[in-house]
DNA sequence: CACCAGGAATGTA
DNA sequence: TACATTCATGGT
C-alpha cells in the first residue's frame, strides 16, 4: 500500500478525518435497512443535481414516512413526483425510483436479498434498470450494500485529471486504477470516495 | 440573469 | 466510440 493512490488517501484522511455532513450516513457502519434504502433513494435523486436539493426531496419523503422502497413502490406517481420535485428532473426521477423500488422490493424480495447476489450479477441487473447507469449502480452497491466497488464520478475524474494519475479517464479505466492500487475494502472505498468529493468541493 | 450541480437515455454519424 | 440533446429545480 505504498503507491500514490493510497498516499492520496492518507493525505485526505489526515486532512479531513472521517467524512462529515452529507457523507455521515453513506459512510456509516453498520447501517440499518432503513438507512440503506435512504441511500438508494438518494443515489438516484442526486443525479445531475446538487446535494442541497436532494436534501429537500428526502426531507419531503421522510416527513410523510415514505422514504422506503416498499412505500415508493406503492405510492402513486403524481404524489411521488411532487415530493421529489426539489431535486429536479422530477418526472424522470419519479419513474426511475418506482422502477428501482419495484425491482428491489418485489422482484428481489428486498435490499437484504439483493445484497446476497454476486458482484457481477448486481452490476448487470442494476445497470439494466432504466435510470441507473454505471455510477448510480456502483453508488448503490458500495454505499447501500457495502460491497467493494470504487465509485467514479465527476469529482473523482476531476481529481485524477488534476493529479495526472492516468491518461485514460474513462470510467472503467479510472475504476481499475483505484481498485488495483488499494486493498479490496468497502470501508476504504466508501471513505476514500467521500473524502475525494469533500476535498474537491472545498478546493474551489 | 446566466450558469451549473455527485447522470442517463436516446439519437446520430 | 464519441458527441449532442433532453430532462428541470434551486444556489450562487
Amino acid at each position: 500500500m505504498d503507491n500514490s493512490i493510497s498516499a492520496l488517501y492518507k493525505d485526505l484522511r489526515k486532512k479531513y478525518g472521517r467524512p462529515e455532513g452529507q457523507w455521515k450516513l453513506w459512510c456509516k457502519r453498520p447501517k440499518t435497512l432503513t438507512e440503506r434504502e435512504e441511500v438508494v433513494v438518494g443515489a438516484i435523486l442526486t443525479q445531475n443535481t446538487n446535494w442541497k436539493n436532494v436534501e429537500y426531496a428526502l426531507a419531503n419523503l421522510k416527513k410523510e414516512k415514505l422514504c422506503s422502497l416498499s412505500k415508493i413502490n406503492g405510492i402513486n406517481k403524481l404524489r411521488l413526483s411532487r415530493l421529489v420535485k426539489p431535486s429536479g428532473f422530477y418526472n424522470q426521477k419519479t419513474d426511475y425510483l418506482k422502477r428501482t423500488a419495484k425491482f428491489i422490493d418485489e422482484e428481489c424480495g428486498g435490499l437484504r436479498k439483493l445484497g446476497k447476489k454476486p458482484l457481477v450479477e448486481l452490476k448487470k441487473e442494476l445497470t439494466a434498470l432504466k435510470g441507473l447507469g454505471r455510477e448510480t449502480a456502483d453508488s448503490i452497491i458500495l454505499y447501500a450494500l457495502d460491497k467493494p466497488v470504487f465509485v467514479i464520478d465527476a469529482y473523482t475524474r476531476r481529481l485524477a485529471k488534476k493529479l495526472n494519475l492516468t491518461d485514460n479517464l474513462s470510467y472503467l479505466s479510472l475504476q481499475n486504477l483505484f481498485e488495483s492500487n488499494l486493498p479490496r475494502s468497502y470501508k476504504l472505498y466508501q471513505d476514500f470516495h467521500a473524502l475525494i468529493v469533500i476535498n474537491e468541493k472545498q478546493g474551489r
